[in-house]
DNA sequence: ATGACGGCAAAATGCCGA
């Protein structure tokens, strides 16, 4: 048995004592993070630590900072995945001429489980490049999703973490708000379909089926009250993983109250 | 039409998020 979870935390240091109470309420035996928004040097592991959980995180600066927390052994973590893209945060400004690999993907086996916590990125608008790095981010990390259920078709893989794409209508509070920016796109859906193409499969939907069955809600405009949110929080597994999936869900509890992340977690459970 | 809220830092404004 091992339940995985996931967590978009937004910082996790201002959420520190959230996700320790959580964890320790909660009974995961892995928990990827997303968006730590720190520096390695900077994560808090002594309260992993004193909680019974070692980490592996991977953060260069105030954005991203991706982590996995783990009580059943962490082996072979690797940072980045093979060809993971950089992005030019400013091509005219000399401090970032070269473009910056973000710390966006981390992997680690635990419990016999490969798990890449992940935190694809944001695309800001369709017209902006950050879209076109969203795409080619995902298509890399594609290639190398397909090579590794080629190598070993029984492979107990995870994919988990923040795809930043809702892949149906039912994702979304409203289509029409959707409709010209970014998460709801033919090419962002497509990307995210390639996952499932290739065997990686959704283990949460079908205990947690929509409409309106979120993971995420803006802190502006009341958006949690009004169940206003996007599903956008993921684990896909492979064939072999998702053969053992026995139940999930969206803690969508822990979105409630002062200090939340605007992102709740998402647990799954394999036997 | 715009901003909202929240986090971070070479911080008191700008960048980023979705």
């Amino acid at each position: 048995m091992l339940r995985l979870a996931t967590w978009n935390v937004n910082s996790v240091r201002s959420r520190l004592d959230r996700v320790i109470d959580w964890l320790d309420r909660s009974d995961i035996d892995v928990l990827a993070l997303q968006e730590t928004k720190c520096r390695d040097d900077q994560f808090p592991y002594d309260r992993f630590d004193a909680a019974g959980y070692e980490v592996a995180h991977a953060g260069i600066n105030q954005w991203n900072g991706v982590a996995i927390a783990s009580r059943v052994g962490l082996e072979d973590v690797q940072i980045a995945f093979d060809g993971q893209p950089g992005f030019d945060r400013d091509a005219a400004d000399t401090l970032f001429a070269e473009p910056v690999v973000d710390s966006r993907a981390i992997a680690a086996t635990c419990g016999g489980v490969r798990v890449w916590s992940l935190y694809v990125p944001n695309g800001r608008a369709v017209t902006d490049p950050h879209f076109e790095y969203k795409l080619d981010w995902l298509a890399r990390l594609h290639d190398n999703a397909e090579k590794w259920l080629v190598d070993n078709p029984a492979a107990q893989i995870a994919l988990v973490g923040d795809w930043n794409i809702a892949p149906t209508d039912d994702d979304v509070w409203s289509v029409e708000y959707f409709a010209d920016k970014t998460h709801t796109t033919p090419q962002e859906r497509a990307a995210f379909d390639a996952f499932v193409t290739t065997g990686f499969s959704d283990v949460v939907r079908p205990y947690a089926p929509g409409p309106g069955v979120f993971t995420y809600w803006d802190y502006t405009r009341l958006r949690f009250p009004r169940k206003e949110g996007m599903k956008i929080d993921f684990v896909l597994a492979s064939p072999a993983l998702a053969a053992r999936a026995t139940a999930a869900l969206i803690d969508r509890e822990e979105r409630k109250g002062t200090g939340a992340s605007d992102h709740a977690p998402v647990v799954v459970e394999f036997e």
